[in-house]
DNA sequence: GTCTATACTACGATAGAC
DNA sequence: GTCTATCGTAGTATAGAC
């Protein structure tokens, strides 16, 4: 499918290059095809860009829907043990997300999205990582009924925080841990790690 | 100076576009000049652009600089307690350069550099960035010396992280806090919340 | 639907006047 | 040092053939 094959090397070189270093010519060129094909099929470069977005979103949904849907609503029937292994699961996986290879291009259009976020962002937000927000915050809620409301909000973002630097800043995380490339041996260190301090601050403060 | 206002606004553009995305024209057009002024000074686009990170990465020390000189080979002679007080220091001081507005542009053109990293980006991580890393790897040291050398690195990347996400994905942290923008009362939630969080990881393991 | 042609704009570099 | 003028290149958009 072409309109396929365009999107997915244009998610790969505006990730890479940013929207105004990436070029529809050269995106047409990768895919054996006229710049006017993507006039055609997507409007223009804004509305290739957008479409790129809704294609983010539906790769979020696919690699952590399942997780978020066996949440939805049901948080509040969990105790605090299930919520905990939830809580670190949803983290595990958001944290190989950022590890894995196949995923670098589109986080990469993620981060750099969100340096000057357009509707685009919008998009992504309203369509998955919104949920996945709240999803954490409610199961935090049921392992720290404790923690104020606002307090368990920004505790969510700090625990995302462990894992999105391993993408946001790779190549300064890979120097730190005096590595070419975060192979099988670093992978696994980081994971462990940010499982352990989640449950760490999960019983912070609690005796 | 004409030069160093140059500079700023280069920051500026390059942090808010990215590097394809800023014009050497609009650069010199917000100073009032000609655009062959950047030329002559700087040499061009790639020159003005090395140019920034030279100047971000004297910024770096500025700021924090005086945090590292006071390490300066120093994390051997402390004791647990002593580390632990200058890492928590070194951690808040990062998460509060990453809270002010002030620092927006040039961490944008940090975050955005670290997507595909070129000499510019060894010029800011061999200039400040690495000495930052290394001294919380030696403060971590004196604070968990049980800890394997590799898991310590890692751990420090984690930590940073925290304060990370507060720049490199503000657009959703705002939104995850339900909050227009970071304003004080936020940046005190945070900045207590990343504190609180290491002095658990660092007792973490610990009985 | 896909291609070729072309129009138009904006960029970076550079030469030369002052 | 700073400016104007110009060149070559590369970008997006669009019209029209097939």
């Amino acid at each position: 499918m072409l309109q396929e094959k365009i999107l997915a090397t244009a998610i790969s070189q505006f990730g890479k290059q940013g929207y105004d270093g990436a070029s529809t010519r050269q995106i047409a060129g990768l895919c054996d095809t006229a710049m006017s094909s993507i006039t055609y099929h997507f409007g223009g470069k804004q509305g290739l860009y957008l479409s790129c977005a809704d294609h983010i979103a539906a790769r979020i949904s696919e690699r952590l829907g399942d997780i978020a849907a066996q949440l939805q609503g049901r948080e509040a029937e969990m105790d605090a043990a299930q919520a905990r292994e939830r809580l670190l699961h949803l983290l595990d996986a958001i944290a190989r997300l950022m590890l894995d290879p196949d995923s670098e291009d589109w986080v990469c259009f993620l981060v750099r999205e969100q340096q000057n976020p357009s509707e685009a962002f919008d998009r992504i937000y309203n369509g998955v990582m919104g949920n996945l927000i709240e999803s954490a915050v409610l199961l935090l809620a049921r392992i720290r009924p404790d923690m104020p409301e606002h307090e368990r909000r920004a505790q969510v973002m700090l625990l995302y925080g462990q894992a999105l630097v391993l993408r946001a800043a790779r190549a300064s995380v890979t120097r730190g841990l005096r590595a070419e490339r975060l192979g099988d041996a670093e992978t696994g260190i980081l994971r462990r790690m940010i499982r352990a301090n989640a449950e760490t601050i999960f019983n912070g403060g609690m005796p």
